[in-house]
DNA sequence: CTCAAATGATACATATATGTCTCATTTGAA
DNA sequence: TTCAAATGAGACATATATGTATCATTTGAG
């Protein structure tokens, strides 16, 4: 099928992120049987679970660049912040997967890539930082912490359906701006 | 040696938790490296390494009941919650590696002790909404679930010595109450 | 239709983890 | 010191996952 080349591929990338993200031990053969297609085609699409591993990454990254690259930029701060989550929110299992594949984190184009888009985040804090929107005495680092572990618990919460999809943004943001803020907040 | 039968055991329950939060997969020859003792030795006290999960998780759930159960209740829900989460957040690997190996969430003895704890956690959420805490039309879900993933972010941020371990819990407490809490809190 | 690319199924070797067992050695209480 | 319990080391069988290779079949472009 020199055409669809695409199908059986991106089925595999669809079917690994979502079984490795609950379930990281799990083995290429449950991957290739969820992605409806045989194990040898896994490995002649990937060569490897750390060559599987790695484009997932890769493509996980992509997703979140592509996603933030449309946040509007001319705006202040605090509403880019809010634009990031709204985008990045819907991606948490990406990250999710991610965070417990630390073999992947320790690759040479990989952790060049996350480190730098938790770069871009903890800019962002400071540009918020600077325009008031949050307390100076809060640690940067804690509020890097929260936004990510807060990511997560909205894709959670949205993928368990206790949450609508449309509010779970808007939740993390609240978290994050009141609690973290400066006295006066909405 | 009769006298000292906790020292193997107590080494491996302290390397496995230990391993366990940021290796899910390890292998328990790795555990009993770190714990200093044979393999054989992780056998003949735990049986499997089901049987080893499932004693960490026990421990886990004792421990976080000893603490909580220190919390003074006579006090108002909000300051019960404050205690709830210095006593928690100290144990906040445990909790990570408990959610993390879904297999034994669905161990019969297991499962009902979790739902427990976050059934009493539920509770205070709903008594410090009662007092007027916290936000009515926050879900309470999302309540839970943010509690849940601050936990393990302070814990983290503690270990990675990004935020003081004091300081920790009073973060979380000030994201969650300020965040989701009514117009007017400290 | 024709044919090359892609796939599915399977066999195979290898590596690793699990669980069981044995035996010599160490430990600490009596 | 004596001795029973505990341990360490290692052999062993088993199960499972990984990675490679082969071959028949299917797919879809030309």
């Amino acid at each position: 099928m020199p055409g669809a080349r695409h199908s059986s591929r991106q089925s595999l990338v669809d079917a690994a992120i979502r079984i490795l993200a609950s379930q990281p031990g799990a083995s290429l053969d449950e991957i290739a049987r969820a992605a409806g297609v045989g194990r040898a085609t896994l490995y002649r699409h990937f060569g490897s679970r750390d060559g599987l591993v790695r484009e997932l990454a890769l493509a996980s990254i992509a997703e979140t660049d592509e996603a933030v690259s449309r946040v509007p930029r001319d705006t202040s701060a605090v509403e880019q912040l809010r634009g990031v989550l709204e985008a990045v929110v819907p991606l948490g299992d990406r990250f999710h997967f991610l965070s417990q594949e630390n073999q992947v984190m320790q690759d040479a184009d990989i952790a060049p890539q996350v480190e730098r888009q938790l770069e871009g985040l903890s800019s962002l804090i400071a540009s918020v930082k600077a325009e008031g929107g949050l307390a100076p005495d809060v640690p940067d680092a804690w509020v890097v912490a929260a936004i990510d572990s807060l990511i997560y618990a909205a894709w959670s919460s949205v993928h368990g359906g206790w949450v609508a999809r449309r509010e779970a943004p808007k939740l993390v943001f609240r978290t994050i701006m009141r609690g973290l803020g400066s006295s006066a907040d909405s």
